[in-house]
DNA sequence: CCTGAAATGCTCATATCGAGCATAAGTCTG
DNA sequence: CAGACTTATGCTCGATATGAGCATTTCAGG
């Protein structure tokens, strides 16, 4: 086990990649651009140059406001991704056809939607690149008529009947078919079992291949970079349930049907919401300002603010996640 | 946002460190090797080879099997490592003393502690690197004697009267002072506050200054592989309650009780046995097979296995994890 | 056969969770 | 302006889970 560091023989690129999520409406948007020549939206992509940055995060924060005007908050390391193959449509950019390129992804979040100064990127709701995962208003119907029985047929084209017996039980257990429950935080096991049964449309484009991916299957984006969005979107579904998170997609006040429609866009099911509120007061999460806010449409909603003063004590630091039976 | 992608100025290395662990005799071991020359045990390192490897994680389970001639069982990325300055303890082993070294961490699980085919390579204890983190026979006496009263009197090394309390308060949350709980997932956060506070030798080493840690703060290693190997702890202690991946630790069957001992091990924390054997079968992650074990000193024990079989159901993945009060 | 050591079984008070009814306080509509 | 409608907020109730500890079982060893 003696270290042995060969310098690299093929040359090595590496990018940072940066999922950035803000709250607007109460809907959860990400940051996409749209330039690139194949026409598939991408992820905000920067170089990442070891001269200039002493570490990835302060280099993101970097080329983020540099390109987008605005500074971000919370900011937290996802994954690195360098599998062979995901250079292809990247290296090109970078000018060198045979470079092997790593990308560093990073999950940022920032208050509220802010008008960007830059005019390839907008904020788009994530919904629009995994229509299967919002169950706020009920089971999504592409679920049901195409996906299900999609996947139930790409179980029975294995080859062997134990493959065929495995095949289900992953599709079973990640999908929650047949009584197993749907767990949200799955979001990139389900992009990846859907990507291996073709039902996305970076799989053929990948191979080289027709595409076979059904309508409706949410929008591709380039190179891997909609899977580097599940994982975001994984990641953050979890975080949420056990540290205060969500308060980053806060502004400084807000009431808590707000917060509420927040926690219900990245979670993608509905809430109920008695029991969010005691959850959230138990907790002590929160703290009334006396203020409220009279343009509901019903009665008037007390304004509250993030207290982070009560999270210095023992108590739980994620958030209860309620969910109501329907829509 | 157009994407930027210069190629790297400063040569790049990538290399993989894995955090391999294992459990034997109910404790949670780690594969350190002792070979480098300043005489600090580190983690095993090897370089990614792009040419060679499709992914990282075939490159790491290629060279892990090279080194040690065992096959990983479970493996799952860290984090990326690529801060300035943590490359030169390293890359004057790559022989480019000018290199940046990024550092891919993987945490590596495997049922035992099998013996090793190369002679640096060994299991220890984690026990050996921060011996502040084991609780299983009550609170360690560093805390209290060595610990608490040096971070007490860092806060107060602070110039302004804010900045004191801030420090302060990090240091309550994080090392449980004052009523606060002692969460044993925050491992990281309190090595790196003794890294700040210069309570671990690295702290003094790095800045190329005496050292001015105490006694007893554990062994030193190379580089920053103490801090990926904090990161690890934190990671495990995190995922055993959500996934049931203490299992990829057991062998294929197991006491209640040893199990028991493992978990105890990885959270350093004494259980409450009834309590705990209590939700392992409302949760359905172990079957008895039957047969018994009689070594145990008192009544024999009944021998279980892992139930993957029921691990497809809704139900709950984590462990839970009831502690005890004293040890 | 008695004793100590574990393993295993069971109970009880308390906290938490899921569900839903009831009330309050605004806007909107005729 | 009254009544309908909408959203906010308060509260209760039964089902479950959790923390703590007592009791019983079943072995090894003298």
């Amino acid at each position: 086990m003696k270290p042995d560091l060969n310098t690299a023989i093929q040359p090595l690129v590496v990018g940072l990649n940066a999922v950035i999520f803000a709250a607007s409406e109460g809907e959860l948007k990400v940051l996409v651009t749209e330039s690139l020549e194949g026409g598939e939206p991408a992820l905000p992509f920067g170089p990442f140059d070891p001269s200039a940055h002493r570490t990835f995060e302060i280099g993101l924060r970097e080329w983020v406001r540099g390109q987008t005007g605005f500074e971000l908050g919370y900011v937290e390391q996802l994954y690195t991704f360098g599998d062979r193959g995901r250079e292809a449509p990247l290296a090109a950019l970078a000018g060198s056809q045979d470079a092997r390129v790593l990308s560093v992804g990073y999950l940022g979040l920032t208050p509220d939607a802010r008008p960007l100064n830059n005019t390839d990127a907008h904020w788009d709701s994530w919904t629009r690149f995994f229509p299967w995962e919002d169950h706020r208003c009920g089971r999504p119907p592409i679920l049901t008529k195409v996906i299900e029985p999609a996947l139930r047929s790409w179980c029975d084209e294995a080859a062997a009947p134990g493959r065929r017996a495995a095949r289900f039980d992953r599709v079973r257990v990640t999908f929650g078919l047949d009584g197993a429950l749907w767990n949200e935080e799955r979001a990139l096991d389900r992009y990846e079992l859907l990507y291996e049964a073709g039902l996305v449309a970076e799989a053929g484009r990948d191979r080289g291949e027709a595409n076979t991916a059904p309508d409706g299957m949410g929008v591709a984006m380039a190179s891997d970079h909609r899977r580097i969005l599940a994982t975001a979107l994984s990641r953050l579904r979890g975080k949420i349930k056990y540290r205060p998170v969500v308060f980053e997609l806060m502004g400084d006040s807000f009431t808590l049907s707000d917060l509420q429609r927040v926690v219900e866009s990245v979670s993608g099911f509905p809430l109920h919401k008695q029991n969010f509120r005691r959850a959230l007061d138990r907790a002590g999460f929160v703290a009334g300002t006396g203020r409220v806010e009279s343009q509901t449409g019903g009665r008037p909603a007390e304004l509250y603010r993030y207290a982070r003063e009560n999270m210095t004590a023992g108590t739980a630091l994620g958030l209860s996640i309620p969910r109501a039976k329907e829509s």
